[in-house]
DNA sequence: ATAATTGCAAACACTTTGCACCTGT
DNA sequence: ACAGGTGCAAAGTGTTTGCAATTAT
């Protein structure tokens, strides 16, 4: 059975993880992360500590559009709720705006649909200002 | 550039994804739905071709949980700028809603970031009813 | 004519598995 | 002691790429 033993590799994943909750994280970075520890990690137990705390409920695997690979989001989601992306379909250049449309449009959705909204998914495309000439 | 050419491929591989228009596909069933209507096709091209329609914004990838590989949902027609998808990213069906939000939203992000949004391409994601429980 | 599309084989990238060794209880 | 965890190397899987032949315009 597993998840029974406490090990070092867990504790330091589930960390990772942790204090990377407003964002999705890379099996790379949790990689990258654990050599910034010092702490040396094969990548098969990262996928199995990674799976382990989906089990758990703890994290959920998301694969985000344009990502190779899966990403892992610590589950608590604060919903961060007034935040959208945009991305230029001509040049590809991403960039935050804020907006306060967004919390009555999620809402609108959530009580309309039953439709629970990922707000840190949401992306508009369309043509930057430097490509609409 | 791509698009440009209209192929037997091409035209066989949306008609695929068209009748099947009320579930994903994945890109095994295109190749099995292809070999049935007896026409040879490479992975390659079926690839190919589903990444243009989805570029067209024709057709959604998905993926879906569980399931390895990539799948393909057409999209719900939708011409009116107060239409928007919503995706489920468990179970990864698509629908449509209606939000007069949206108007305002897209007119924030045009005038306020000189951005003009495509408005056929936008997505929430997140949990549909069902899968919310 | 010429530019896009095709499709095979090979390369790739991410993930899983077999297995001998290590570790927590 | 021993069930569970680790990590390397190897295998597996889905996807992409190089390139010569083919096809649409």
């Amino acid at each position: 059975m597993a998840g029974k033993y406490k090990t070092r590799q867990n504790e330091v994943i589930k960390k990772c993880l942790e204090e990377n909750k407003d964002g999705y994280v890379t099996v790379q970075q949790v990689m990258d992360y654990l050599k910034s520890q010092e702490i040396s990690v094969g990548l098969t137990t990262i996928y199995r500590q990674l799976d382990r705390l989906v089990e758990e409920g703890i994290v959920t695997k998301v694969n985000v559009e344009g990502k190779a690979g899966a990403c892992y989001q610590w589950m608590p989601e604060q919903d961060e709720q007034d935040l959208i992306y945009i991305q230029c379909e001509k040049c590809g250049e991403v960039s935050t705006m804020e907006c306060h449309h967004l919390a009555e449009l999620y809402h609108h959705v959530e009580s309309d649909h039953h439709f629970k909204v990922n707000t840190k998914k949401t992306v508009l495309y369309g043509r930057c200002d430097k490509c609409n000439k």
